[in-house]
DNA sequence: TCGTAAGCGAGACGGTACGTCCTGTCTTCGC
DNA sequence: GCGAAGACAGGACGTACCGTCTCGCTTACGA
């Protein structure tokens, strides 16, 4: 659900091969493994998801981890961006009536993410959130060249209604996507518990408008 | 800006008069006031705002912190909810064209955000975002008794708007409200740099709707 | 077997009563035992004696060790100054026969040392003097109030052999100490393995001098 | 200062040439070279002098070091026993007077040792203890086979004494080396700062004896 | 002359200890 | 009994070394 151009990361150290042992792609994907399932499987929230733990559960160095990696929040960042960890978004359904296809998703989001007791349904968005909010400035620039959202089946389904005529012309898809997904995520997190009938309302606003449409015609 | 229909923090203790020394209230407004200096003179970023610290600047005891509150989540959201502390938004004007006065709004408040070098402008709303984030179950349940983005003077213009005619009639004006701080704030926090333009456009989808108008009619 | 005037080891703190917490006799104490546990009853080297393990070992916070102590070498030594731990040298008998006695405690103390396999023996030595050496400059200031081996049974034995005429009217018992223990644990330092004999043949040298009488007279 | 009867450290290999590339004697020679450089120009003491140091400054791979050497231990004695550094212990003088002669040896040694600052004078020789008492079982073989001391001018000055006469026939010059260097050593480590007076009157007691001269016959 | 086995510098690896920092609790005092 | 001070147990941090390993390259023997 993240999108990235690409991921340099570490300064490219120009041509092909360099001196020394090679970086080992086996702990890399590690690394990811071990923070998808940490984070997924076990729930731990983001500030009792420690690097060592990490560390340990992925069979690695301490050291390799922050040989590669600014910071927790970098790591987890990755593990987001390429997929290792998914958000639990449901799949927006494609009928030909948006409005009613997002009615649903909203729906059925909602339902998957409520159905653990207390809050455990928004850890993995909870992290997302920590991550981009208290990295660094490394953070901050791979953002710049990354957009979050995008990556989402939502956003899919976005331009595919724009393509179909469903959307106005003049909005692009993925910006849409973005408020939609930023008010919706917001109102996960700033509210106790997600409702669906007020997120859908929110999502109403954004797809009809809230002007008096007389205005802009 | 952010609303709280009552501040229990702690049980409340029944009845008036409890035995022993009361709460010194000059320490409580210390805390406040020590936690609003250090976040928005220093800016100290959500993770380097420890509790030690906040005391430190109190001149009071660790313990007459934790005692009254949960964690360091709980002081810094009630900093936030008691105005010792304000969001960096500027005030929207009242021109009666709510689209311009919205998009002034934005570029007054981004031109504020981005004043300062780096990212440094959004110091408090990271914070604002790391505490809602990571603070547990007392910060949930401060949360469901409160409407984060209501106290803004965004959600009183937009109320305005509404007893105007200015907004659909069907639409609510805190649900709007929410829905647009939302969709800016989170647009803020996951793009490097707030950059007007794109912002305005975003605000653009949610007044005038993102669905093509004729047809789901 | 070492002797400190006092031990002051932190700033003394002026006055009698301070504000805050106490230090923590339990703590302290715990400390100790478990340092002493470590070296003499687990028989762990020096270097693998570590801060976190004694912190372990006596449930205290490596933190607590480190407000006290300035480093390990400054806890092993205050544990061997103050006699929770206890180097493995016999007792020397009194017999009257100066000479007769020194013989058989040397005898007694290598086979006590030697009797483990390996290197066992000297393990608290080693410690001692690997304390003494890698200590920065607080173990060398705590070094000059300190008599390292004047509390060694062997240093008795020789004054009560100097007041009884034994020994030359002009020495100072304390300084035979010093030149006796120096020897003999220097050459178990660096002989691989303790030997009775040759250790009995330096001690001759010293009771009876390497000169050739005729000449000092 | 000490002397290897030889000098396998590695297993040898069994007959003359082996197949592959031969050890580089240059890098053997830059591993002496800058350990002997990081100890004696740097001063640096035995815990900061770290492999990955020697195998910098020598312009070596770390491996070179770890394929030749057991550990760091081994690399410091085999810089101190082929002479790559050298104690800072002067010359023993030769007018004839063996006590005349220790005592100047004593003074020109404690003098050259404290001229520097706080203890850097005794850096080599703590870290030639450390060496000893740090190092596994590798460096305990190699002390058996060795006579730490007797490659110091001392022991040749004393064996001189020995056949001039001056030192009684029954004790071997060895061995009252060994006694004078563990006492005097031992002295200097385990009081802050070596003084020549005490360390004199050490001298003397081991000279003179310290038995009183009549009563044991 | 060439293959190949070993040594080489470089540097990443899994591990582990370090010394610092912070959390949330506790234990003293003085008010 | 509150409040400031500050020590406590616990535990994560990010750094530094250890001793091992894996690269590509070099060296020099033996076929």
């Amino acid at each position: 659900m993240i999108c990235v151009t690409e991921t340099p990361a570490v300064p490219a150290k120009s041509t092909a091969s360099r001196r020394g042992r090679p970086r080992s792609e086996a702990s890399h994907q590690a690394v990811m493994e071990a923070t998808a399932r940490l984070l997924d499987v076990e729930e731990l929230p983001y500030e009792e998801l420690t690097v060592e733990r990490i560390a340990a559960e992925a069979g690695v160095g301490k050291q390799t981890i922050y040989r590669w990696w600014e910071n927790k929040a970098a790591v987890v960042l990755e593990a987001l961006v390429t997929g290792y960890v998914k958000l639990d978004f449901h799949q927006v359904p494609d009928t030909g009536d948006l409005r009613a296809d997002l009615d649903s998703w909203v729906e059925q989001s909602v339902k998957g993410l409520c159905k653990q007791d207390e809050d455990e349904g928004t850890v993995i968005l909870r992290s997302l959130m920590a991550a981009i909010v208290s990295g660094g400035e490394a953070i901050q620039e791979l953002l710049q060249n990354t957009d979050v959202w995008s990556g989402m089946h939502l956003a899919e389904r976005l331009r595919s209604a724009h393509t179909a005529g469903e959307l106005r012309d003049d909005v692009d898809p993925g910006m849409v996507a973005s408020a939609v997904m930023g008010a919706v995520v917001m109102q996960m997190l700033t509210v106790g518990k997600p409702d669906g009938e007020s997120l859908k309302r929110l999502l109403h606003v954004m797809l009809d408008g809230a002007l008096e449409p007389r205005r802009p015609a």
